[in-house]
DNA sequence: GGCAGGCATGACAGCGTTGTCTGACCACCG
DNA sequence: CGGTGGTCAGACAACGCTGTCATGCCTGCC
């Protein structure tokens, strides 16, 4: 009589336990504990002591299976502890505690298996909506995934098949803002130092550098050395393009990392080399000369892509659509001419 | 006849769908979709088929509830963005995925309060443990949380109250590292940059300094200057310190930001300084000279965090655990005694 | 032929909540 | 005094799954 759960009581009081201590109905409490309206204040009140006695906590997981919803989006990944990721992480975080939703994180190690592993386990739980940085650009463009009408919302890279939302950065602005930024500064043999063609980023940007190079009607072929890359093999290139009458007097790097081993190859060399990075990083002004980069903004592209996503939940039914983010460069003297006699 | 839910079945089959199709119950269905024994191969092969054919995914929201448990551990930090959270993110998820679990990721942006409301909603949601980098020492001692069993492990800062499984970073043993290392490059009088006091690390590395400058006998009383600390604040201190006599020739920074601080007051002041800073950074060796740093090891806390808690999901019973992770010192060259005449 | 024992399968309840519907009660009005 | 309408509250089912228990059938053995 005194509680329709004698022995789960002490372990976690459920709504019935609160119903029968406080003699009313279990939709009572629930209408109590949902602040819906129709309960007398004297009742609600009494329901409200009993469920601070117990401790009542309402039991979400039930809730959810009842409404069909799970207030719960999904982040997709390579590698949380990239920043570039983690900034996204933070913001796509922030879009869904504003709107009283939690956020599952998961890395895919780059592995289009795993994505789609990953992925699958999302739907099963019937998360609302998931962002994913796909792996590769047919990964996640499973029939499984296809067939949940879970929204989904590509971000920097897209997914061929069927259109989906997608967040890119301007991968081509940002390379043509570099390449302009040096030739204005007198440059005219500029190299690219790009990252591993199997990113459809990096291909973006060498297509990106080539175009340019072409439409500014620069000397000679474009110089272009495709990664992946460490320091020596930056050297390597380096060495080999600024020899002969038409050395390369600046290069761009084509991500973070590059732009890092390109530093601590030109710390040796000592070549009086001009530089634009793409992707900003947090010491960039304390390189000596300050390094220009092309900076994207990963936590906009986060907040872009959540809030896409939440359209979506909210019922938007417009064909999918791709946005474009914008970069910025960073201008802070790695860019500028450099004579022999610098330094 | 069909169907026991015929509108819905055009939506998500469930397993009542495929058993209706199958023609087998949905007891069977669920033995076939969780490989249990006791089918025999031609029944589970025509369940298999149907599942194909009709697309059907197990919800796991329910099979959570049925279970009681939701193979969900959750990560409370600051802010996911910061490299040392999100370094830990990545090591907590990747404990949570080798072992089906997923992690919700949630940030309280420092404020206790907001930390209250999401470890609230978490246990809400009966994840099965919760990682938490507390924002401050009482926080997270609330009752509604001590109250539900929900297995908490704390890194970085400990809590007051109900002893719970904590990992901390040796701030002590790390501090005295850094000044052991100064004072056997020569120096003697040392200066401390710490951080607002109001965070117990910072407290922690402020007391570790003095006691050890005690304990090695150092002269004079040391100086000590706690943030927030900007460029500017730094500059004013160093430009106090390094006058006179006892002219302060090494200094330690009590993180990351204060590290960078430091350098960018440096770059200006050109004074022949050595530095240890707290706290290891992506560039630390492109920065001349290259920075000697008390490292610590954010991903191995997360791991041990994660793997603390999931031995009390296992059902560790033992009384609650401190663990304190060991730093190690990063000699990079600027801890160096610099004469004013070097370079 | 009768029965033990094993195997394959199914019926049913229940996890904790909420949506729907029904009902009790009271006040007010003509 | 009967009818109308509003307010508060409860009964019940359902969300989709799994644990428990029951059932039916077949095999093998005495």
């Amino acid at each position: 009589m005194t509680a329709l759960s004698d022995h789960r009581t002490a372990i976690r009081p459920t709504m019935a336990d609160v119903a029968a201590e406080a003699h009313v109905s279990v939709k009572t409490v629930s209408r109590v504990v949902n602040h819906e309206p129709g309960v007398r204040p004297d009742t609600a009140e009494r329901v409200r002591a009993v469920i601070e006695r117990l401790g009542f906590r309402r039991h979400d997981g039930a809730r959810m299976m009842r409404q069909g919803r799970t207030f719960t989006i999904a982040l997709v990944v390579e590698d949380l502890a990239n920043p570039f990721y983690s900034q996204i992480g933070a913001a796509v975080e922030r879009e869904a505690r504003i709107r009283q939703h939690q956020l599952i994180t998961a890395s895919a190690e780059g592995s289009p298996t795993r994505e789609r592993a990953v992925i699958e386990a999302l739907v099963n739980r019937r998360v609302d909506g998931i962002v994913v940085v796909p792996a590769d650009e047919s990964a996640s463009s499973d029939a499984a995934v296809e067939a949940s009408q879970t929204p989904i919302v590509y971000m920097d890279r897209p997914v061929r098949g069927a259109p989906r939302d997608t967040v890119l950065s301007d991968n081509h602005g940002g390379i043509r803002s570099a390449v302009e930024h040096l030739v204005a500064h007198g440059h005219r043999s500029i190299g690219l130092f790009g990252d591993d063609p199997a990113f459809w980023t990096a291909r973006q940007r060498r297509e990106a550098f080539v175009a340019t190079h072409q439409s500014l009607g620069l000397p000679g072929s474009p110089r272009v050395s495709m990664g992946p890359h460490s320091p020596t093999s930056v050297r390597e290139s380096l060495t080999r393009w600024t020899q002969g009458t038409d050395a390369t007097t600046a290069v761009i790097t084509g991500n973070n990392r590059i732009t890092i081993a390109l530093l601590l190859a030109l710390r040796d060399l000592r070549l009086p080399l001009s530089l634009v990075g793409y992707d900003d990083f947090e010491l960039a002004d304390l390189v000596d000369p300050p390094v220009t980069v092309v900076h994207q903004d990963p936590a906009a592209m986060g907040q872009k892509a959540a809030q896409q996503l939440f359209a979506r939940l909210l019922g938007d039914e417009s064909p999918a659509q791709t946005v474009v983010m914008p970069t910025r460069l960073v201008v802070r003297g790695s860019g500028l001419r450099r004579g022999p006699a610098s330094r």
